[in-house]
DNA sequence: TATTAAATTTAGACAAGTCTAAAATAGTAT
DNA sequence: ATACTATTTTAGACTTGTCTAAATTTAATA
């Protein structure tokens, strides 16, 4: 078993190998956790000794196969239990990631999968991120910034990047909702600005700002 | 805040005052927490510390109110975790203590007034035990041992104190379910035994120890 | 290539929670 | 009242995860 704190650490050097494809440094993942340099040193050593991470002093690390499943694991639970938040516990999105951190941590893989089951078994968190399942898979990609989406091709909206009360405003001021399908009609070549089309034939004119906080997905829908 | 350790040791003294009304030993609370009285004594004091017990080395020991308050609030989680559990997610009796045992160090007082919401604010768990309210206040009271009832009167079964998997597993192989209506019929004069007739008028023996472990209420419902 | 700067690791220390073994206290029996 | 026994506490040590300060390695620059 392991503890917090390793599975922290984890799902830590997961995320910064998600973002960052180039090796993650000692420095950056203390910035991570919140911590100094020596004593992310002092834990990469007892990951190794768990076969967590392949590790050599100076020379960097990266997670093993058995890391990253459990990496994997503890991001499926706390995508699971922000789902849970939001959508049974009516939650708002930016209300659930602090408690989301700690019941990522409940270890019950029972729990889990009958989460999994009674918010039917979903492919996305609030926020748009993907849930892997139960064999650790995801079965959807992360969703896109709408910036960098294609013109004419339909796209639902699947989460947001900025959660602050005031982009969310802004999002229900125009009725943008999470699930919506719209479409870009076209890109103002001066600012960037895009022409949206609303399946409801409704138009929207979206900065680019905002574009790049909202995330979508291809949307292959009837209609 | 607390640890997690810490607020075991209070929840367990608090159960153990409830149980034992004379005062706790520091090897019984040992036992309880499966530690070595020597641990017991360290812990002690820390808490004296924080003010949650009043302790006097060799004069026993006792929760001071704001260590009451801890323990109730910890209980509090515990159980409507445990109904959540049971009632949301499907799981049996047997097999929520565990998992309710972590979900109930879960931080947010957000989450657990949600959560009693949610659950239409109950006042008791699967097992009968009730539930404090958000003032940490019972507003039902523990049910009577099944063994201390009359004979010949309708009781509706409300709860176990023996919450181990073994007893709750004879509870559901003799189809006893929390809720279910009974009469006790005759007590034999030898060995104490019983001979319950259910609301479908099935007839089920159950011996003296069983019977002190199944907590009813007078039953005073329509027909 | 030699030197310097940056990143990383080691050394030694600390708090939390635990342990064993030994000492102190309380209670009981003679 | 004294000796014995059971209980409880203290002393000293270990582990986990952290820290600061110093040493080491790598990389970059002159």
């Amino acid at each position: 078993m392991n503890t917090f704190t390793e599975e922290n650490y984890i799902k830590a050097i997961y995320q910064l190998s998600e973002r960052n494809a180039a090796s993650i440094s000692t420095n950056a993942l203390a910035e991570q956790m919140n911590t100094r340099a020596a004593s992310v040193t002092d834990m990469l050593k007892k990951l190794a000794l768990k076969k967590l991470i392949n590790y050599q002093p100076y020379q960097g690390f990266n997670l093993t196969s058995k890391g990253r499943k459990l990496a994997l694991h503890v991001l499926r639970k706390h995508r699971l239990w922000e789902l849970f938040l939001v959508d049974t516990l009516n939650f708002s999105w930016d209300e659930v990631h602090d408690i989301a951190e700690q019941l990522e941590h409940i270890n019950s893989p029972k729990l889990v999968d009958r989460l999994d089951a009674f918010l039917d078994f979903p492919e996305a968190d609030p926020h748009g991120d993907p849930i892997p399942d139960e064999n650790l898979v995801f079965r959807t990609k992360r969703a896109q910034r709408l910036c960098d989406m294609k013109i004419l091709q339909p796209l639902r909206i699947s989460g947001v990047m900025d959660h602050s009360p005031l982009f969310l405003k802004f999002m229900a001021q125009h009725q943008l909702q999470l699930g919506e399908v719209i479409l870009i009609e076209d890109v103002n070549g001066y600012d960037a600005s895009m022409r949206i089309k609303t399946s409801s034939d409704r138009i929207v004119f979206i900065s680019a700002t905002a574009a790049q906080n909202i995330l979508t997905r291809p949307h292959h829908g009837s209609k």
